[in-house]
DNA sequence: GCGAACACGTGAACC
DNA sequence: TGGTTCACGTGTTCG
């Protein structure tokens, strides 16, 4: 019969994957169909689960990194503001730029390297006698930038009249 | 006979565990069971590759982890051993520190925060014409400390005789 | 000899 | 009506 033939060449295929499945799982307890297959079963759950938790721990990696940029970007973008402003009406000579936030001032200055800048702008926060709470000198290629926060009297507490207050400071020392 | 009634339940117990594959295995193409076996097969075969990939990926995120903590704690670390350095001999009145580096030098002074002590220094190195490269100044609870860094001429690069040549501009403006 | 596991041939069901 | 798959009972082997 060719009934018997097709019967015999069915279970050959499926021994033949029975071989495979258990080439690819490891740890088969016992040798018996049966308990391949429930390894098997078992075997993918541990794997599924496996990929569960490296998923969410990327998910919360990704976050961490996306939060990380945004604040870089928040930075970036202040500074470029910053620089957009300073190429913007650039001259070689000197830039002023003052807030003012309840008592406190900042400050910022950018001139050519010469003439102690530093020295001339403190000179002047010691002139109109600011109590200095922080400041940050940096020079780069000639181009001195100046950041400074201090605290002013309330009588100073106008932006428009400071700036010109520290201007005319600076330049009696020229 | 008992050897029937064994058989049918092996079958039956067989047919559970297939049933159980198939719950776990996602788009079984078709019903029968070689087909089962080989989708199984496959399947396994994917999540191993994929959580290779997820492996290999956080290796390579614990390293680039691994040299970020490194470079933290290298910074930390010298901020350190500079906070030690400045507890063991601090004063109320004037500390100096003096690091000389090829062409340049940084210098830090801690002080109260009383007569502009900023200006001061600036003024100083502006007498001993230092160009300043960078400079910081923070003010916290009546304590002052500036860092600055300076090139200064080659007749000059000594530190003993920069911190006192220094000490004694800082004390003229007293 | 018996429990467990497997392979085999056969009948049935289903396109 | 073949082709395919399944379930069943049976024979056989091994510890």
């Amino acid at each position: 019969m060719n009934h018997v033939e097709a019967e015999r060449q069915r279970r050959e295929k499926l021994n033949h994957r029975f071989y495979a499945l258990r080439a690819v799982v490891p740890n088969v307890s016992r040798m018996d169909k049966a308990s391949l297959l429930s390894d098997a079963v078992d075997y993918i759950n541990e794997l599924k689960a496996k990929i569960k938790d490296f998923e969410s721990e990327k998910k919360r990696e990704s976050k961490r990194v996306k939060m990380e940029t945004m604040d870089n970007q928040s930075t970036v973008t202040t500074s470029t503001v910053v620089d957009q402003k300073r190429h913007c009406n650039s001259v070689n000579a000197l830039e002023i730029d003052v807030k003012i936030i309840g008592n406190d001032a900042m400050i910022r200055v950018q001139s050519e390297n010469v003439n102690h800048p530093g020295a001339r702008l403190m000179s002047a926060l010691k002139d109109l006698e600011f109590q200095v709470h922080h400041a940050s000198i940096s020079c780069v290629n000639e181009v001195m930038v100046q950041d400074v926060v201090v605290q002013v009297p309330k009588e100073m507490r106008n932006e428009d009249s400071l700036k010109s207050a520290i201007l005319m400071r600076l330049d009696d020392q020229e």
